[in-house]
DNA sequence: TTCACTGCAAAACGTTTGCAAACAG
DNA sequence: CTGTTTGCAAACGTTTTGCAGTGAA
């Protein structure tokens, strides 16, 4: 196993494989599913295996430091941001992007009316199409 | 029109298989998986396979005839509703409620502005703890 | 005949788990 | 030492697919 000769570790648990895997969630962009975070991850640690990339995601999960989101196709995505914030995926190419909503605190609210659920998050999914797409198609 | 002897097909392709299926969705009040449906389709129809459901599901939903959710939790869900409308989950026991969220259309545009999507639907996602559970714990 | 649909079993996915070995404290 | 984490492979649950057989037009 690795080296731990420095304080390596910010958090309690955060092991070597975590921290690769947390690292490549993110230094991308996009919202990688756990196969690509896997190919990512073996670049910056080649011995680690994919069924710690899938324990590590889900410690990094449930300590707070990523985000799973799935919108059924498939395979779970990793979101770096753990903010609230929104969806968008694009109909036509499958791209997912993030935005942020203003006055979700009134959208809890009255959806918690609607629902009589004791309210804890909103989440707001837009399906529509992408500019590139578009463009292409215009 | 002439009068059709069996008129047992209220659309093409509506095989008894798949009408199995959709009087199964239609007959329940929550939001089944596939799983759950083939028991259910099994009772009216003995002899339909696991496969047939899966292809059928796919066939309904392609038909607009139900909608598929899916929330992460493993497996898809099916949802007679196919109207829009919004969905809350339990974080306590998992239940799945629909409900409908007035003022859409404000919703999708902003968030069409926000993300510089061309819109063509906003779903929106409450999460926590249902009446039931709410009861329980208080 | 032609064509779509069924049923079965097997495959394909994504994900989790059992377990022994390696490590950290 | 004790408890945690790793890596591997095998298992698991969900969904799809290949293919032969069936049934309707």
């Amino acid at each position: 196993m690795a080296r731990t000769t420095k304080r390596q570790e910010e958090a309690p648990g955060l092991t070597p494989q975590r921290q690769a895997v947390l690292s490549e969630i993110r230094a991308r962009e996009d919202h990688p599913t756990a196969g690509e975070v896997f190919a990512g991850a073996l670049k910056r640690l080649p011995s680690i295996s994919f069924a710690t990339v899938y324990n590590s995601l889900r410690y990094l999960k449930q300590a707070g430091l990523i985000r799973e989101i799935s919108f059924g196709d498939g395979a779970s995505r990793y979101d770096r941001e753990t903010d609230r914030h929104d969806h968008a995926i694009c109909t036509c190419c499958g791209k997912l992007v993030d935005f942020d909503l203003p006055q979700t605190g009134d959208l809890l609210r009255m959806a918690a009316r609607k629902s009589r659920f004791k309210p804890e998050s909103v989440h707001l999914t837009l399906r529509g199409v992408c500019p590139d797409c578009r463009e292409e198609t215009s």
